[in-house]
DNA sequence: TTGTCTCAG
DNA sequence: GATTCTGAGACAA
């Protein structure tokens, strides 16, 4: 929690793909490049590139605007995030295998830091202090000719404040100028030479341009990058304390709703704290002939705050604990979050759509068809995970780069689920009714209803269209009654349908495939504890438990755990199945609602009691094999996965190196 | 856990 | 505070 003031700091690298969407769609149509173009999602310009901006368009625009300002504007439909997301996910792959702590973060789709401070630390200690102007920088650890030579006495790129109009002057305080300044110099310089390193790969390898920030932490690494955009990149200098340090140099002018996570709420309570008056909607304005921004120097240097204070201006119904300290933290550049390893599932996945006008029942319904159907596809493309045996043999940095997003599956190849969705969500925006009288023009946005998700969703062998039919009347109509029982009155301006609350099942393919089983089990356990995601039980929590494989089969039986419905095949009476052919079978990729676990390899019960079993038993007809002998079951003692007896021998193999 | 809100691009 | 189409995290009930 508290950070220790003397700690060395790390390094942030932020990279931001320019202009995303547009890159995108020019990496296809590299004519493109040339011309000003736009990516339009309805009525609105969600993005375009700089050769659109410059003649003056913008982000979010609205089309009608944007073609009277440019009528040679290219305009290219964007409302399917499909090849977005993907070129998203390449990208990330492709950079994530420069990392060596994975500590890669992604937010949104064309942004994410980098913790780079192991490579810096290590590459520092291998600069000869004597040459610094002739240094090779260290991609890897273990292969010494690895990376690429640079000049450790210069930044790459450009710096705030800049080293020219700098260099002019004396020194700010020359009595600061310490030992951990120089080295954070130092620290900096390197960092900014990976910082280009990595952009000239993504451009030469992958053809996209990015811009860079360089710094200490996620805001300011974020931030400073913003200052030479597009194709470019900023170190933010040191010092970063003291009288005259260049973090507040920095930070003060910036308005304090461009401060991430300051958001519209939190900048309008911090305006109208400053202003002594609400603030106008549109911050640009002049209000009453006052200036209507604010700046986070006039916040930081009010009298009248600190963070004490701050807590008190911010905190309403529903803030968070601990706001003001945090806001009052990162008006100073102080921001203590750490760049997290990215997850292999997202936790939630929607897909929505908008409509000028929806107000009829068959409307509705064909429209949540075809939102299901994405649903599905969706689920498909980010839960599922294909099963390839020889995996191991392929490992490198670059192999996964291929296969999800790049390469049609196979129709032969396996598919596991990595998590199942418990939650199934719809959620509508009505259109607020017309000013009658009494009735208020109520701002509301969004309401919503959930249910579970019924368990059919996860087979694999039914045609995505029929599971999206079941879908909509068996889950997504009943939701959408809760939603608006009236049976007319109402009018949509968007329809949202996701499902959430995911059940992860233990690791993905490779680690799951005879690796680092314990480590594996590490990353479970701790994941228990902090986030209180619903996991796999391994097999450590099981022994904890202190109980043999017969109270474990016992309790397993309690939760109503069919416990060979997901690994057995339908049984030929007289010949046991291969190994191999556990994964066989049209009825094992259907998933018993009581056994959401994860891949064949780690058969353990889950943690989520079953809440949902009325809902589901609708759909016992269709769980397959759960009228097994339960006498025949056998505990893996290294896994804890519960499986036949029989299969036991060939499981074991996924253990043996 | 459900539903809403705020934040982000 | 909304426009698009998302996704994460936090809080109240």
């Amino acid at each position: 929690m508290d950070a220790p003031a003397a700690a060395i700091p790390g390094l942030i690298i932020h990279l931001d793909y320019d202009a995303f969407y547009c890159s995108v769609v020019e990496a296809d149509d590299p004519a493109l490049k040339f011309l000003p173009m736009a990516v339009q999602q309805k009525q609105i310009i969600v993005t375009c590139n700089y050769e659109a901006r410059k003649r003056g368009l913008h982000k979010l625009q609205l089309v009608k605007e944007a073609k009277r300002m440019c009528p040679d504007l290219v305009i290219v439909l964007g409302e399917d995030l499909t090849r977005f997301r993907d070129a998203s996910k390449a990208l990330y792959r492709f950079v994530r295998a420069f990392s060596w702590n994975s500590r890669v973060e992604r937010l949104g789709f064309d942004e994410l830091w980098m913790d780079v401070t192991d490579q810096i630390d290590y590459n520092l200690s291998l600069l000869n202090p004597h040459n610094l102007a002739h240094s090779f920088f260290h991609l890897s650890r273990d292969d010494p000719t690895h990376g690429f030579a640079f000049d450790a006495t210069t930044f790459a790129g450009t710096t705030f404040p800049s080293l020219t109009s700098l260099s002019t002057e004396s020194p700010r305080s020359p009595s600061d100028i310490t030992q951990t300044q120089d080295s954070l110099s130092l620290r900096l310089k390197v960092a900014s030479h990976l910082a280009r390193f990595l952009r000239s790969e993504i451009e030469h390898q992958k053809n996209y341009t990015a811009t860079a920030g360089i710094s200490t932490n996620k805001l300011l690494s974020k931030l400073v990058g913003n200052l030479n955009k597009p194709n470019g990149q900023t170190t933010l200098l040191p010092p970063y304390s003291g009288e005259q340090n260049n973090v507040t140099a920095f930070l003060d002018d910036h308005d304090i709703g461009k401060i991430p996570g300051i958001g519209f709420k939190l900048a309008q309570k911090l305006r109208e704290f400053v202003l002594h008056r609400p603030a106008a909607f549109d911050d640009g304005l002049v209000y009453g002939g006052t200036r209507e921004t604010v700046k986070v120097g006039d916040v930081r240097t009010h009298p009248d705050l600190d963070a004490d204070r701050l807590e008190k201006v911010l905190s309403g119904p529903g803030s968070p604990h601990g706001i003001g300290l945090k806001v009052w933290g990162l008006l100073h550049g102080a921001d203590y979050s750490e760049v997290r390893a990215a997850r292999d599932t997202p936790k939630q996945i929607s897909i929505e759509d908008s409509y000028l006008r929806l107000d009829t029942f068959d409307e509705v319904v064909k429209e949540l068809r075809s939102l299901a159907i994405s649903l599905l596809k969706r689920m498909h493309a980010d839960l599922l995970e294909e099963e390839d045996e020889h995996s191991q043999d392929t490992i490198g940095p670059d192999s996964s780069e291929q296969t999800q997003a790049e390469l049609p599956a196979p129709s032969s190849t396996r598919r596991r689920w990595m998590a199942h969705p418990a939650t199934l969500r719809l959620s509508t925006r009505p259109r607020p009714p017309l000013n009658a009288d009494g009735t208020r023009t109520r701002t509301f946005t969004r309401i919503s209803r959930s249910a579970p998700v019924p368990n059919f969703v996860f087979s694999l062998s039914t045609p995505i269209e029929s599971l999206a039919e079941r879908l909509v009347n068996e889950a997504l109509l009943p939701l959408f009654r809760r939603l608006h029982p009236e049976k007319t009155g109402w009018n949509l301006s968007l329809v949202n349908v996701a499902v959430a609350n995911m059940a992860e099942a233990g690791g993905n393919a490779k680690s799951s495939v005879g690796q680092d089983i314990a480590n594996m089990f590490r990353k479970q356990k701790s994941s228990i504890h902090s986030t209180g995601e619903k996991k796999v039980l391994p097999a450590d929590e099981i022994s904890k438990m202190e109980i043999g494989p017969a109270e474990v089969q016992e309790s397993i039986a309690k939760l109503g755990y069919a416990a060979d419905a997901t690994i057995s095949p339908v049984e030929e009476a007289h010949s046991p199945p291969q190994p191999s052919e556990l994964h066989d079978g049209p009825l094992t990729d259907f998933i018993p609602p009581d056994a959401r676990t994860g891949s064949e390899d780690m058969l353990v019960p889950t943690f989520s009691k079953d809440s949902r079993s009325d809902v589901d038993s609708g759909e016992r007809d269709d769980v397959v094999g759960g009228d097994g002998d339960a006498d025949d079951l056998g505990l893996c003692v290294v896994c804890g996965a519960t499986m036949p007896s029989w299969a036991l021998a060939g499981h074991a193999r996924f253990h043996s190196p």
